[in-house]
DNA sequence: GTGAAAGCGCTAACAA
DNA sequence: TTGTTAGCGCTTTCAC
């Protein structure tokens, strides 16, 4: 950032930036030691009364700002937390970025956002970047091999989002449930086969997802495929949505909503009728579900408590509960419907 | 990650984290001085060939990792970059994070996330909080009073997006150009009086629009009237449309894509024909608009490429000049029409 | 209650 | 080329 010339004209006395008060000014100016002036904005019990009202006075005269990067140093917490999302463009995220980032923040905690695009090498990356500067991560849909979490989990508190591994505090939409809503809603529409339309392999809820369909579809007596995998974007909607369409089934059930409305996009341009010739639904309950054509029939949950969730679990670390699993509904829209009749020849 | 193996204690999460290598283990296991490795990792042409060789196998062996906390202090930077944003669920700034966050990134910084949530207080609030911490600022879309913005410059440099301040460096997006396209749109179309739902007043896009429209209008002998200020989120949509509607306008153009949006959705329930009864244009092109319900005219432009800008703004690539403005293009989808002809009694 | 001093892990003169 | 040493700004014993 050598990139001076930006003010040295005016408003600041050249040189780049103004040098920021320190301890020692505060200390100086008030006439005291510089522990006393730690004490006294830090530990204020611990400091004569008179003493105490004079260095915090002569500190906000002063406009003075503790430094935090020289607090990190001796103390060995910076305050900070990491969340890596693994697509932080995913409507999904931003509640749980939203509320990750509020209750962060009402704690006194800064936060750093990370995106890995659903690499593991990049998320790897990430920690590896971050480990020496936060106290904490909150790993958002982590592809990290367990063994790898296990390693960060020795050197850095961890919760996961939306992905269990034993042993670590973790925040969990229901997944299980969702994925019964909407088999028990299908089957009551009265489709008989379905096609899940799966995300990448590596990604826990995939298999949660999927695992959860299937056992619920054969208790149901239905016919399930997997199809897939697709990347989770609106524009792999349209291969996944000629895939799902020629294997016959009724109903698509996508992994996500990006990849649902994705489908949904594609099926109106096909001149598909959904949901009289074909059912789909998806996971998430995101940004756009309500107001796409037609609206998405898809398994919601409350995000933004969950990003509250997961920051709070890292900072009690102690009374971390592990395992919290957020209630997930099926909300049902217009993008469901009965099973078209002419199934059965 | 890297090795296993921190030390020859222990990897067990059993107490607290494990104490990581530091320059000083790895001098003391090389046989050299800390100064040595500090060279002969950061700046490996000023050590013999030798020594760096040994050195740089021995920090790998032990998988040393620099503290960056550590290396910022007396270096006075930290390798950490802040990006304030008015409203994280904004889906027109993911790109803009994205971007940013690539770039940084790939420059070997971080990026700290803040949501200011429009506040004025909220921002000044979260750069007193980062200030000692990230060596730059990106303020997106800022609604700190200029007088702030210049001392907060004297002590860090600042990149705007989507804001002009004499003396920033910025990138902003054309709304000036956008919005003669807007107009140029609807005049073409037939549209004699314009409704423009304003966004916050101190939002500085919100100002640049409107004079753009209203000069722009006024040219083309177009009625044109400012109503609001709404705030710009789906929900407020709802009072939009019912304001805009009931000022006899044949054409809305709101704040943003997010207001446009719920003006749509309001408006389709109450069974107003867009466009058939109303045009309605928007700004931004976000997620959603190319799908919701009609599709909306709205003005794009390249926000990840503007992520990315900033950054290099912010980072002194030569590459970028201040004061940069990306293209805005007026995208036309369903929701703006011919203007209903029994307009004229 | 307050001050002096020893670091936190690293960088950067300055010596050798 | 390499080692020695003084900080960076703050916290935290430990004396007084």
């Amino acid at each position: 950032m050598g990139h001076k010339g930006l003010t040295a004209d005016e408003t600041v006395p050249a040189g780049g930036p103004a040098r920021a008060v320190t301890l020692h000014d505060v200390a100086r100016e008030a006439g005291v030691a510089v522990s006393t002036v730690s004490r006294a904005l830090s530990n204020p019990e611990r400091v004569g009364a008179r003493t105490r009202e004079r260095v915090q006075a002569v500190a906000r005269r002063m406009d003075y700002r503790p430094n935090r990067i020289a607090q990190a140093l001796p103390r060995g917490r910076t305050q900070m937390l990491a969340l890596l999302v693994s697509d932080i463009t995913n409507p999904h995220n931003f509640g749980l970025v939203r509320g990750a980032e509020a209750q962060a923040s009402a704690a006194g905690f800064l936060l750093v956002l990370g995106d890995t695009q659903g690499s593991p090498e990049l998320e790897s990356d990430h920690v590896c970047r971050l480990s020496s500067v936060v106290d904490g991560f909150v790993l958002a849909s982590s592809r990290l091999p367990d063994a790898d979490l296990l390693q960060l989990q020795g050197r850095r508190s961890v919760v996961l989002f939306n992905r269990e591994v034993d042993g670590f505090p973790s925040v969990v939409t229901d997944s299980v449930g969702g994925s019964r809503q909407i088999v028990e809603h299908l089957a009551a529409l009265g489709h008989r086969s379905i096609a899940y339309l799966a995300g990448p392999s590596d990604a826990w809820a995939d298999g949660v997802r999927w695992r959860a369909l299937s056992s619920h579809a054969e208790d149901a007596g239905i016919e399930i495929a997997r199809l897939g995998p697709f990347s989770p974007t609106v524009d792999h909607g349209s291969v996944a949505a000629d895939v799902g369409l020629s294997s016959g089934a009724t109903a698509l059930v996508a992994f996500n909503d990006l990849l649902a409305i994705g489908v949904l996009r594609r099926l109106e341009r096909r001149g598909v009728d959904v949901p009289g010739e074909v059912s789909v639904a998806g996971y998430d309950d995101i940004f756009g579900s309500d107001f796409c054509h037609p609206p998405l029939t898809t398994v919601t949950s409350p995000v933004e408590q969950a990003g509250r969730a997961v920051i709070d679990l890292l900072l009690g670390a102690r009374s971390a509960r592990p395992g919290l699993v957020l209630p997930a509904d099926l909300r049902v829209r217009e993008s469901s419907g009965p099973a078209p009749s002419t199934t059965i020849p």
